[in-house]
DNA sequence: CAGTATCCTGTGAGATACTG
DNA sequence: CAGTATCTCACAGGATACTG
């Protein structure tokens, strides 16, 4: 992957770029690993909204810790910010285009979560025995 | 998800659940946030790996980390650990059917890298602008 | 070979308070 | 309302050395 993006062939021929240093999927896994990421772009799923309604949405995160995360969102082009000069000063994030696309990973995350999540929770509270 | 695994509806029905303190989606993006995680089981793709191996396709990490990682990943019932009593010691780790099954998700993620990365990486060259 | 055992540090992130 | 500004800290993770 790294040294051919446009490669054809199967996942075994590119599973070992993914681990070098240089590879762009570090990019991607970098970014979602970031502890609020995931829950912002969901969180932003169903349309453009406040800055307070996001932050209602994805729930104990700081004022502080969200900026940051929106920002870092915004400078990857995934989400976007648009400020209307009013009073009370209003701001709408919204998903990107861009952002849209990361959703269907996403949903396939997510629906690994729900169809094997039990499981894990058992390994784990077999772990503890 | 947190109320209901077997919710039918669309995707936005559940989009607010992923934001639940205790939801079980928090499990795996909780996992798959931790920096190793992911490298480990694109890693093990190929098959069974002896420690060494391991540690040389992931590249730089320490052999503490990677002890945690997999100790971690064995507890969640994603990877297996088999001993052999030999000298010089043994050992080979693998996916488990369940880990195995994080490799689709985690390729979907992987496809939306290689297609999506340039746009991300022109979006960050901008921002610095 | 396959790890432990220590020690150490950066920083992601929380708490709190303040402002254009 | 939509953020900034500080301060603080735990802890994931790194470096290094050692061992059954």
């Amino acid at each position: 992957m790294s040294t051919s993006l446009l490669d054809e062939d199967g996942a075994h021929a590119t599973a070992m770029d993914v681990l070098s240093p240089d590879c762009p999927s570090r990019v991607v896994f970098g970014r979602i690993g970031e502890r609020w990421t995931m829950f912002v772009i969901l969180a932003l799923e169903p349309g453009p909204m406040r800055f307070t309604a996001l932050k209602a949405r994805v729930g104990v995160v700081t004022p502080k810790v969200l900026t940051e995360t929106l920002r870092a969102l915004e400078g990857d082009g995934l989400v976007s910010r648009r400020a209307f000069d009013e009073s009370p000063p209003r701001v709408e994030y919204a998903l990107t285009p861009l952002g849209r696309s990361l959703l269907e990973p996403i949903a396939a995350m997510r629906a690994w979560a729900e169809a094997h999540v039990p499981e894990v929770l058992a390994s784990r509270d077999r772990a503890l025995s």
